[in-house]
DNA sequence: GCAATATATTTAACATGTTAATGATTTCGA
DNA sequence: TCGAAATCATTAACATGTTAAATATATTGC
């Protein structure tokens, strides 16, 4: 990850922050539970982390419609705006790797990974 | 490592900390750099781990014969007691593991993830 | 309809991760 | 040998990880 650390960086952005403008851009607005099962945050943590990206103007909450329990969190265009400048590059990088690894022990690590997470 | 957090938790000892028990169990007193490296710690993490590690008294530090910028660090005989009560629950739970995962992938899984390591 | 329970999220408290700055000592070269 | 540079470790500051407790709202069963 430390090449795109490095890059994100210059934004002002974490790992982690990044993951989820990644999920909210791919998926559309999400509740802080689904949100997290796609960024792979525990609740706690990402309640701290969308508190700055909100602060930031990075992501908006709305209220969820039927249950005032929920939140809905939304990218804006400025988070909109850090995606465009950053896909192309953290795309790149994440080919590079592959590519070192080799595509196929690639694949393998990812299938791997996917059953080391169903075990527990 | 969730079982293996639940076994700790009642020595009162995270994962790191088991870690650095295990490492100094293996390879005997280590400077604070190669410790670093054989528990996969950060030097700065490191520094509160094994501070807090000499305040509880399963670890204590002495000073380096040659250079007075080093320390060493050694496990006690507390150590050693956590590591001889722990030890063999967590081969168990670590075979178990690498069973459910097939002991062929979990093989696998080991190599890639080394290639990763020097990939950077 | 209301109390008990369940659900969704946040807060709290402490441990670790991460990068940069600082401190202390050693080494090297003029 | 003396001062600049290198080395080793710690401290500082902030972000996240992790578990437990607290808060707020919904749902269920009587």
């Amino acid at each position: 990850m430390s090449p795109i650390r490095q890059m994100l960086s210059e934004s002002g952005l974490t790992e982690q922050q990044w993951r989820v403008l990644r999920v909210l851009n791919e998926h559309g607005a999400l509740e802080p539970s689904q949100l997290s099962k796609h960024a792979a945050l525990l609740l706690p943590s990402q309640t701290r982390i969308v508190q700055s990206m909100a602060q930031k103007g990075f992501v908006v909450r709305r209220e969820h419609p039927n249950d005032r329990r929920r939140t809905v969190i939304e990218i804006t265009d400025m988070g909109q705006a850090i995606i465009n400048d950053n896909a192309a590059k953290a795309a790149e990088i994440a080919a590079q790797i592959r590519d070192k690894l080799g595509p196929r022990r690639f694949e393998t690590l990812l299938d791997i990974l996917d059953d080391l997470r169903d075990l527990e």
